[in-house]
DNA sequence: AGCACTTAAGTTTTT
DNA sequence: CTTAAGTGCT
């Protein structure tokens, strides 16, 4: 057993008590995923079958890393055996088979955000319901943190305390509009992220005999990241463990920062109640920090009042004191921390993975993604809109899902009319009504459509009726064929790879988009010929991917961008958190609540504790936000760490580069292109400065600033591709111009 | 039905 | 400033 001597003697204790009920309080960089792993090395070491073991983590990617971990350790093939996964994942898989007896198809569809806040829409406006109460954000969120803490909609309606509250916010139709939303989730067999953990709590809850099975199934428990945990989680875990109670936690309430998501803090603070003949183990040395980061963290922690008393501590070196850099706008700061990494990297031989940024919001990613453009830093945004939500991949995906589970009516409604086929809006809503008034799906309607007496003419029912032929027959075909082969024939057949083809040859958008799809598709053949799975499968498991998940080889030297909550987890030799501004970082949201203000708090701790070497601060005097540039004030949180570990610095001053912003509302809405119209109020550049840059005269339209070009122009040719691109203008008034885009921002290349 | 153009509304954090 | 959704014209 040598590979026990790479543990500290509290780590060891930690992995050699492996039955009975455990919780594992792990502070930052005390070597948590270390015991986890060496935990079910051991386990497997000792003759326990992996396939008894269910670890649950926190992403993917955690998951995966700690099995290679453990294959590592071993030198065998065991580890493939384990359960492990998130949550979200691990009972997706088992509901897949049980789902029938809940009343939803095998191969429900898995609806996102997006698919969910769709639904709701829908059924707020069939409701005749005023959308400035109801929004359906809002109203999702309600619905989410009811699924999250296990309350049906039946006792949701009955609930007076949940009532009183959406009476007094004005709300009192949530109830109704979630049980019309769980029943129309249902009929369109589809699962919302929610579900996934409250269904596996009503299939335990209803079928005894299934939870029998899995208890006995997994004779051991692991949970990782316990602080985040929810209700439905936290009740899961509890069913599962029952029996043999070899249940082990990890985690530690100073990270816990997703109650926004359900997660309940108290589940290990309650960990002792549930099992009171618990072992508890502490690891409380840091490996990762030097000292100086270390403390600075401790003393920020201590300032929240609700918490397990800890000491960490460590053997590293003292380190440098964190700095805390004040700049004079957000575009400053992007610059400044792109040349110090510069600087960085030429001094010290660094490489980028070596530095991460770190935000409170995916918005302030924008002003380091310029920067790091024009210093030809590589760098990765995490989070934000992934691979899997750009438009062209989610209509293909839509076609997958609607092929798989024809009654998932939002893939339905994405794709009916794309590519188009003459069937509009008003034939969708008929076909919606008859749906509704007959209780079918709109499926049911649809593949059958010459047999109802719907208000539609000849073509359109022919049209409807091709549509549905095709699908069906890919339908049949899907557990048959194997996934790549029958996603290429529903890519052609659908025309849609046709309608890219077109399109990318147009402009390097339609180029872009056309190379999406090829990724898409090659990533659907590595993937069945790994492990031979269907079309199925492959939707399933991209459905609950983050692009943390999946980090392509292509990235790995690259300065990391991403907001602290994704950052949980990762550590980095040099940190910069940034955005240190009241409002910010603390959140708006957060300041009224003690307990919000705490969770940010562990925010900053978490963010802090991401730093191996070097760790610095920043915040700025004016940011610029909906068009305005607001003040903006140092954050509370940088006084709070003790004077000696900080050290603050002069104001770096920035020559302030003047650039300009055209109408990047087309970059948007499907991207510029020959057809684009640039809008301007006909007035004369105003100003061309010395780096050939232009000050164009603004224009008000409506509430936005708009600033105005040459004239009316339309766009003749995109040359490039990205964030970076020419494009060609010609405008009546003064001819052609080629103009440099990066982002919105624009440079006059030559007349 | 589809496009060109206008207007209103929005920002924590994620599976 | 962005983004989505609406309006009105062809």
């Amino acid at each position: 057993m040598d590979y026990l001597n790479g543990l500290n003697e509290k780590q060891k204790d930690a992995v050699l008590h492996y039955e009975g009920p455990s919780m594992v309080i792990a502070g930052a960089g005390s070597g948590k995923t270390r015991v986890l792993t060496y935990r079910i090395a051991h386990m497997l070491h000792l003759g326990i079958d992996a396939f008894q073991i269910l670890a649950l983590t926190f992403t993917n990617k955690a998951a995966k890393e700690m099995s290679e971990r453990i294959q590592h350790l071993l030198q065998n093939e065991e580890y493939r055996n384990i359960t492990m996964g998130t949550f979200h994942s691990v009972f997706a898989r088992i509901l897949r088979i049980h789902a029938e007896k809940l009343g939803y198809p095998n191969h429900f569809t898995i609806y996102d955000t997006e698919d969910s806040k769709s639904v709701l829409k829908e059924i707020i406006k069939e409701f005749n319901l005023d959308n400035t109460n109801y929004k359906p954000s809002a109203v999702l969120s309600r619905i989410s943190a009811a699924k999250n803490n296990l309350i049906s909609p039946e006792s949701y309606a009955e609930n007076r305390e949940i009532n009183l509250e959406d009476k007094m916010s004005k709300r009192p139709l949530i109830g109704k509009i979630y049980e019309y939303y769980a029943g129309r989730c249902k009929k369109s067999g589809a699962m919302d992220f929610d579900d996934l953990l409250y269904q596996t709590n009503v299939l335990f809850r209803d079928y005894p005999d299934v939870l029998q099975y899995y208890q006995h199934k997994f004779r051991y428990v692991l949970v990782d990241e316990y602080q985040d945990t929810n209700y439905a989680q936290y009740l899961i875990v509890k069913k599962l463990a029952a029996v043999h109670e070899n249940i082990c936690v990890v985690g530690d309430d100073a990270q816990s920062i997703y109650s926004f998501r359900g997660a309940n803090i108290e589940n290990i603070l309650n960990f002792r109640n549930d099992y009171p003949d618990y072992k508890l183990f502490k690891l409380e040395q840091n490996y990762r920090s030097t000292k100086n980061i270390v403390d600075a963290a401790n003393s920020i922690i201590v300032k929240n009042k609700n918490q397990i008393k800890k000491d960490i501590w460590t053997e590293n070196e003292e380190g440098q004191k964190i700095q805390v850099n004040q700049f004079q706008t957000d575009t400053d700061e992007g610059k400044a921390i792109a040349s110090k990494i510069v600087e960085y990297i030429n001094k010290n031989q660094e490489e980028y993975q070596d530095f991460a940024i770190l935000y409170r919001t995916n918005r302030q990613s924008r002003s380091f993604e310029e920067a790091f453009l024009k210093s030809s830093i590589p760098y990765k945004i995490y989070g934000g809109i992934s691979f899997y939500q750009r438009k062209e991949i989610k209509d293909l995906l839509a076609y997958f899902r609607l092929v798989i589970n024809p009654k998932d009516e939002e893939a339905l409604k994405r794709i009916i009319n794309y590519p188009k086929r003459g069937i509009g809006k008003s034939t969708l809503d008929s076909l919606f009504i008859k749906a509704a008034e007959t209780g079918l799906s709109v499926w049911d309607i649809l593949s059958d459509i010459q047999n109802y007496s719907i208000d539609l003419n000849y073509n359109t029912k022919v049209k409807l009726d091709e549509f549905a032929k095709m699908i069906w027959r890919f339908h049949l075909q899907v557990d048959k064929l194997d996934a790549y082969k029958i996603a290429i024939d529903i890519a052609e057949s659908s025309m849609i790879l046709n309608e890219l083809k077109v399109e990318k040859t147009k402009d390097s958008d339609g180029l872009d988009r056309y190379q999406n799809v090829e990724e898409l598709m090659s990533g659907i053949q590595t993937f069945k010929e790994n492990e031979n799975n269907s079309l199925a499968d492959y939707l399933s498991e991209i459905s609950l991917m983050t692009d943390i998940d999946k980090e392509k080889e292509e990235d790995k030297n690259k300065v990391v961008l991403m907001t602290i909550h994704s950052s949980k987890g990762l550590e980095f030799k040099h940190v910069f958190v940034v955005g240190l501004e009241e409002n910010l970082f603390p959140s708006q949201m957060a300041l009224s609540d003690r307990k919000d203000l705490e969770e940010e708090r562990r925010l900053f701790y978490v963010a802090i504790t991401r730093a191996q070497k070097t760790c610095s601060l920043s915040h700025v005097n004016m940011r610029f936000v909906w068009g305005n540039m607001n003040r903006s004030e140092p954050s509370r949180f940088i006084y709070e760490i003790e004077d000696d570990y900080v050290q603050f610095n002069k104001e770096i001053k920035n020559n302030t580069g003047k650039s300009l912003n055209i109408f990047s509302q087309f970059e948007n809405q499907g991207g510029l292109n020959k057809k684009t119209v640039l809008y301007s109020n006909l007035k004369p550049i105003s100003q061309i400065n010395d780096n050939n840059k232009v000050e164009l005269p603004k224009v008000k339209v409506g509430n936005n600033v708009m600033h105005s070009l040459f004239g009316k122009g339309k766009v003749t040719d995109v040359i490039g591709s990205g964030m970076e691109k020419k494009v060609v203008v010609f405008f009546p008034k003064s001819g052609s111009k080629t103009i440099l885009l990066r982002y919105s921002k624009l440079e006059i290349l030559e007349d």
